[in-house]
RNA sequence: GGCCCAUUCGUCUAGUGGCCUAGGACACCGCCCUCUCACGGCGGCGGCACGGGUUCGAAUCCCGUAUGGGCCUCCA
């Protein structure tokens, strides 16, 4: 990976690099993580703790410590050096140039792509070393990968036709060519590459944003590679044990905000109540909420069916832990000061004696339940869209219930009703 | 401009010459469930880019066209 000044892990970069992993776990392989640096400053430093983070929280680990390109530029210059004795290479104003054949082709069977060939004479004679003794990128990255004993490059297609040239090198160099693998890149959904004005697009702002890991995960391996078409809902292991190169895409894929979403709500409503309840509470305590644990838990149920992403629970549930303002366009005297008495009167205050209740006030009333509900709701939650309303007046307790529905029940206006 | 790559419902895809009057999922639409929303259930809409071949037979093979993308840096 490139280390990016920004720290941000680009989510394209990573299902690159999940593919990678996905491989070597499935055949008892390791899975090298490479920071392809040309420089070694602090902000350097910095991004590739931010992509390692990133990495761990999406489930995915890599074998030995994280390597890094120019630690090699020593063992670059010799080898370059030998290639000039050797007379693969030679000085250009300082720089070294890799000599490219005049004829022929050099071609490979991309495990993704099939046979792809180029024509020698496309290829123009590389830099290797630059003339400050830096290797370039297509220098330094076969080197690595021959010293690395690497046997898959998986990365992608941007880089195709860079491939021929390291071909040509690691032959010179006489190293064993690896597989190599060209995936897709990911679009947003304007067809141009995914970035900043589509959405989300880095680890942490998924996260952020309430996604949770393995759906993440599940995702991204699916964009541009299935396993046959009709199972989509797939945990890591599985992924792992299905996934193979041949069943991978060779057209870009489109990432679809929309999919991603349905998909977390899926693995957000399998887990179990605790632990749904217990990333819940990580989640808003990374965002800085102080909201009180014990009714954070106790709001988890009246949510988990409800959202697809866990940062939609401020939005839909605040009204647990604030006051409202509700929208005295949609609130109705009569209905809340009934509700109110009605509430006030309720024997055991659960959900099920709230809801008895209620019921009794709409047949009082006259009312379906649909039309007597939405005062009450928009005054107790300040929304038209809420959880569940006995549930939530049980969790609000009898008082701050109360409270909200004589209030509110004022802002009708004296006379009362103004229902529309 | 040159070279390389890609092209199945709006999106992700299954499909590797007959099982395809092209299957699944998301999205969308309708109905049901229902206190809103959501979940769930049922149903619907919707696609092999185009043109030539090859073959008894093509979404699948070949050629061309179109469109999209990548690279052409002493960037990675």
């Amino acid at each position: 990976m490139a280390p990016s000044p920004t720290g941000f892990l680009h989510i394209g970069g990573v299902r690159t690099f999940l593919f990678n992993w996905l491989f070597a776990r499935g055949r008892g392989g390791e899975c090298l993580l490479r920071i392809e640096n040309t420089d070694t400053s602090r902000e350097v430093a910095e991004s590739v703790e931010q992509i390692e983070r990133s990495l761990r929280w999406l489930g995915i680990d890599w074998d030995g410590a994280t390597t890094f390109q120019l630690d090699r530029i020593e063992r670059c210059q010799q080898e370059a050096e030998r290639l000039v004795e050797e007379g693969a290479a030679y000085e250009d104003e300082g720089a070294i140039r890799f000599r490219m054949p005049n004829d022929g082709v050099t071609g490979w069977d991309d495990a993704v792509k099939g046979r792809i060939e180029f024509p020698s004479e496309q290829l123009e004679d590389v830099v290797l070393v630059r003339g400050d003794g830096r290797p370039t990128y297509n220098f330094a990255s076969p080197v690595e990968d021959w010293l690395d004993g690497i046997t898959h490059v998986i990365r992608g297609d941007d880089h195709v036709s860079n491939t021929p040239k390291q071909i040509l090198i690691l032959q010179a160099l006489g190293a064993e060519l690896p597989v190599y693998a060209h995936v897709p890149n990911v679009f947003g959904p304007d067809g141009r590459k995914l970035s900043k004005r589509h959405g989300a697009v880095s680890v942490d702002e998924f996260r952020a944003a309430g996604y949770v890991a393995p759906a993440l995960m599940n995702f991204l391996a699916l964009l541009g590679w299935a396993p046959d078409g009709e199972t989509t809902i797939m945990s890591g292991g599985e992924l792992v044990e299905r996934f193979t190169l041949e069943h991978v895409g060779a057209s870009p894929a489109t990432f679809d905000y929309a999919k991603l979403d349905w998909m977390n709500g899926v693995y957000l409503r399998e887990l179990a109540l605790d632990e749904y309840a217990e990333s819940l509470l990580a989640y808003l305590r990374e965002l800085g909420s102080d909201w009180d644990a014990q009714r954070v838990r106790a709001a988890a149920p009246l949510v988990q069916e409800k959202i697809a992403r866990l940062g939609e629970f401020p939005d839909f549930a605040g009204f647990l832990f604030h006051d409202v303002e509700p929208d005295p366009s949609l609130l109705d005297g009569t209905i809340l000061a009934a509700a109110a008495e009605a509430i006030a009167g309720v024997e055991s205050f659960t959900a099920d004696g709230i809801e008895a209740a209620l019921r009794e006030l709409c047949d009082r009333l006259g009312l379906k339940p649909r039309q007597a509900f939405q005062p009450i709701r928009v005054a107790v939650t300040g929304s038209k869209i809420s959880p569940g309303l006995y549930e939530s007046l049980q969790l609000l307790g009898r008082d701050e219930s109360l409270e909200r529905l004589r209030r509110a029940s004022g802002l009708t206006g004296a006379s009362g009703s103004s229902a529309r």
